[in-house]
RNA sequence: GGAUGUUUAGCUCAGUUGGUUAGAGCAUCUCGUUUACACCGAGAGGGUCGGGGGUUCGAGUCCCUCAACAUCCACCA
């Protein structure tokens, strides 16, 4: 055993520094990791531009945060997905850069803020907007120190030295320029339309920012002039201004193109009936009431048919003048009041009992209201000047000429599907905590430019922009543009973008339309989307619920490698997945054996150093195992450049555990001096888990006593496999097996060695002496009356009174007669190929030869 | 209403273009401290692959159909 050897010039190593023999018997990820992130951190090699990289370069941007709350799991399988492949990538030599950041999320962090002030027992309103916004910022300093403290502690090996925010002053310049050039380019307008209002947040919605839920309504049918009309929603009929019949309903062809007066328990309204295909003349009474100004179906009629359009709610909820005498109620006493005078003037034929669907704001759950109003809109379906398309086909296209992948390659259709159906984009919003819109009016002028115009008394439009929109320039705004930046040559398109499939459309499509429209190029080469985190019953994890898992909790109960393997390994792309407790212990179990197996090597090696090439192997388990290896660095690397991270970590798993600690370090026992091929093994095994299991492999690094850490190693190249040696080496597994089998079943003790006679034509001496000690028995050389077994060209002979056992001898008899009755078949031998048949011959023949 | 996914051992999941007697981890049972590890080792039991039908010499795998669960989109006068 000797000392190790090691430079103190390196400051690498700042963390503990242990001799071989003072690896503790268990691993204690709580004492190591942190000061473990620290010396990763101080290294500087998170930032690629440290690397000493020949390979092209290998990008993610960090899907931002929410800067409102703290990290949950989703957050931590994402950053341990991301952290995988940026690790991978590293090691495999390229430039691998992993952008963080965070995002100012407009609306929830000042509902978040709201909150918090409602509780204080004050207002944005009465703070003003200035004071209101410099609590919101204080409120994201917090947060913010605590999602990165949260993302450290997960191990990301992410470039901090580029850390970006939304509301940096170069993304918000990135923000205006954008606004400004599809202005210019007349893709971005000013539009007076129905929106999506969230009374609560007094702020407009995009159409995926609704949320839908069932409701238990009730239908009233109003009579209505010479209709019946049905609505949930009676009070909005002060405002109609339409009826909407089936062009081929014979009962009120009469009335068509006519202007008719109704009067509704004294409101008079004026309202022209019109034909569409859209109205269902079974339902109700085959008539429809239109109201422009408050559904989205009704103005899309409006505009159809030249309808007025008479605005009913305000922003508020409460009714307008144009209610009548129901102005100044809110919108729900306002309909008990109409309703009851409806009732009292015998216009309310019955009530129903209806199911229908509340549409309700995505981050305060308040029921939208929809209503006109002037908003800024981005033009999808309008055609960009010079370029002859709109910014919709270029989203599509991206896709479809299959310059990006999606992962899992089902969300493609779901991409296309929703790309089809995208509406204008409704960007303005009336909230205070966002970018403020780079417009600016004077009396009848409007001046749209990233900065304030000149000149005195220019007023700066009061709203700011969708969250969305800022966040769909993050790969590259990030980088530096709209400055010709070297960060943005080198680095942009990104490679990967790895996020949720619950925000492919937010966030993933929007990414892709601005950016195609901006660069006339990618975001990214490949989407990779994860599933949903879910508990041990599958349900999503809620507060509610109070079923979460915190992974700050588990990583400080069973380490950070251990969570990350119980998120890698079992995940599939789009797949939801299952964590709890029991499945993270299991990890810790085997981060634990890899320590063992490597202090097992480390001190049982005469001297702890790296090996650089393949050390020649002496026996069959030397060949075995190197064969094994080579393999096992073949197979993972193809899994991981084809994103198949769990297959990867079974398979090292696997390896690890079943092969090097169960059989080789057991033979490394009984044949001894293996000291070079259990180095050369532990050190590239090392940097094959490295990706997954960040801290445990580079502290068990830290004992070659080496200057570099293991993250900038080199990936390891696969070597030759000999599969003879593999072969015969499962043939020893089989013997030992079916020895330790035999020794069970005859209760005999497993300290108890008997006489066992092996004959091989295959095995060494060694070999079979491998064979005794790993199986317990005495080799003798002769045996008369003994049991005898047979495997491929072995055969032994054993001292043991049973026989197979009944079960053993059933299942041998079944397969023989199952087989025979095959081979006999004659659609079976002229069909199958002959491989197979020879290959049936010969486990047949295998078979009998265990029943004998 | 449209679409997608899932259904394999008690639980969580693998099973690549159809081809060994369908695998793993956890849990259960038996035995066990031998040069790392009881967060361990050796061994065992446990599945008519959701139901039905079809194609094929051969189906967990392909096709049809039904069912349950989940998710997304659309719409709801």
């Amino acid at each position: 055993m000797g000392a190790l050897k090691r430079s103190n010039a390196f400051l690498f190593f700042i963390f503990i520094l242990m001799k071989p023999r003072e690896l503790a018997k268990a691993y204690e990820p709580k004492e190591y990791e942190d000061k473990i992130y620290a010396a990763w951190e101080q290294s500087g090699f998170f930032n690629p531009d440290k690397l000493k990289a020949k390979a092209k370069p290998f990008v993610i941007s960090m899907p931002p945060p929410n800067a409102t709350g703290v990290l949950h799991l989703g957050h931590a399988s994402a950053l341990a997905y991301e952290d995988l492949m940026i690790r991978y990538h590293r090691l495999k030599g390229e430039q691998a850069l992993w952008l963080p950041g965070t995002d100012h999320a407009a609306i929830a962090t000042q509902t978040k803020v709201e909150k918090i002030l409602a509780k204080e027992g004050t207002s944005r309103q009465k703070l003003g907007r200035e004071k209101f916004l410099e609590r919101v910022k204080e409120y994201v300093a917090t947060s913010q120190g605590t999602i990165r403290n949260q993302t450290r502690k997960m191990g990301s090996s992410c470039d901090w030295s580029r850390e970006r925010y939304t509301f940096d002053d170069g993304l918000s310049r990135a923000v205006a320029e954008a606004f400004v050039r599809m202005y210019n380019d007349g893709l971005i307008e000013k539009d007076y339309r129905i929106v999506n209002w969230c009374p609560r947040c007094a702020s407009t919605l995009a159409d995926d920012e609704v949320e839908y839920q069932e409701n238990d309504a009730q239908l009233y049918y109003i009579k209505y002039g010479p209709f019946v009309v049905a609505t949930t929603r009676p009070e909005t009929k002060l405002a109609d201004t339409g009826v909407a019949v089936h062009p081929s309903d014979k009962r009120y062809k009469k009335y068509l193109g006519k202007i008719l007066d109704i009067d509704l328990a004294g409101h008079k309204i004026k309202v022209k009936v019109f034909a569409d295909q859209a109205v269902d003349p079974e339902f109700g009474s085959g008539a429809i009431g239109v109201t422009p100004a408050h559904s989205a179906v009704d103005f899309d009629f409006a505009q159809k048919n030249k309808l007025e359009i008479i605005k009913l709610i305000d922003e508020n909820g409460k009714i307008l003048k144009s209610g009548g005498k129901y102005q100044g109620l809110d919108v729900n006493q306002a309909r008990q009041a109409f309703v009851k005078d409806l009732q009292a003037a015998g216009q309310i034929e019955k009530i129903e009992a209806y199911k229908n669907n509340l549409s309700l704001c995505y981050r305060c759950n308040t029921p939208i209201e929809p209503l006109t109003s002037e908003q800024w809109f981005v033009r999808v379906n309008k055609k960009i000047p010079k370029r002859n398309k709109t910014l919709k086909q270029l989203a599509t296209e991206a896709v479809k000429s299959g310059e990006i992948k999606i992962l899992p390659d089902r969300f493609n259709k779901i991409y296309y599907h929703w790309m089809n159906n995208l509406h204008d984009w409704c960007i303005s919003r009336q909230i205070w905590w966002g970018h403020r819109i780079p417009v600016w009016y004077k009396q009848d002028e409007i001046y749209v430019g990233s900065e304030k115009p000149k000149g005195a008394g220019w007023v700066q439009d009061p709203d700011t922009l969708d969250t969305w929109f800022s966040s769909a320039l993050w790969t590259f705004s990030t980088l530096g543009w709209p400055d010709k930046t070297k960060d943005l040559k080198n680095y942009h398109p990104t490679s990967v973008m790895e996020t949720g499939y619950d925000i492919i459309f937010f966030w993933v499509a929007r990414m892709i339309l601005m950016t195609e429209y901006i660069f006339g190029e990618k975001p990214f080469e490949t989407v990779y989307l994860h599933g949903m985190i879910r508990d041990k019953d599958g349900r999503k994890m809620s507060k509610s619920l109070d079923n979460g898992i915190d992974p700050i909790a588990m990583s400080e109960k069973f380490g950070t490698d251990a969570l990350r393997l119980s998120l890698i390994i079992g995940s599939a792309p789009g797949a939801d997945l299952r964590v709890y407790e029991e499945k993270i212990a299991g990890y810790r179990n085997f981060v634990n054996k890899l320590w063992n197996i490597s202090r097992f090597i480390f001190t049982s090696v005469g001297n702890v150093k790296t090996v650089k090439t393949e050390p020649q192997p002496k026996t069959l388990a030397d060949k075995w195992i190197l064969s094994e290896f080579n393999n096992l660095v073949k197979e993972i690397s193809l899994d991981l450049d084809k994103f198949k991270f769990s297959p990867a970590g079974e398979k090292l798993y696997d390896f690890t555990w079943n092969k090097l600690a169960d059989w080789y370090l057991e033979i490394a026992k009984i044949e001894g001096s293996k000291d070079q091929i259990l180095l050369y093994i532990l050190e590239r095994l090392l940097i094959l888990w490295h990706p997954f299991t960040p801290f445990v492999t580079e502290l068990l690094w830290e004992q070659f006593g080496q200057k570099e850490m293991l993250m900038i190693k080199s990936w390891p190249q696969a070597n030759k496999i000999d599969k003879k040696s593999t072969d015969y080496f499962s043939q020893l597994q089989n013997i030992v097996i079916k020895i330790r089998n035999l020794k069970v079943e005859n209760k005999i003790p497993p300290k108890e060695l008997p006489a066992c006679q092996l004959e091989s034509k295959i095995f060494t001496k060694n070999d079979l002496q491998v064979i005794a000690k790993l199986s317990r028995i005495t080799l003798v050389a002769n045996l008369a009356k003994a049991k005898s077994f047979s495997l491929g060209s072995t055969k032994g002979r054993i001292n043991l009174a049973k026989e197979l056992s009944v079960k053993e001898r059933q299942n041998l008899e079944n397969y023989i007669k199952a087989t025979e009755a095959r081979l006999k078949n004659k659609n079976f031998v002229d069909n199958a190929p002959a491989q197979v048949i020879a290959e049936t011959k010969t486990r047949l023949a295998e078979a009998k030869n265990k029943l004998k």
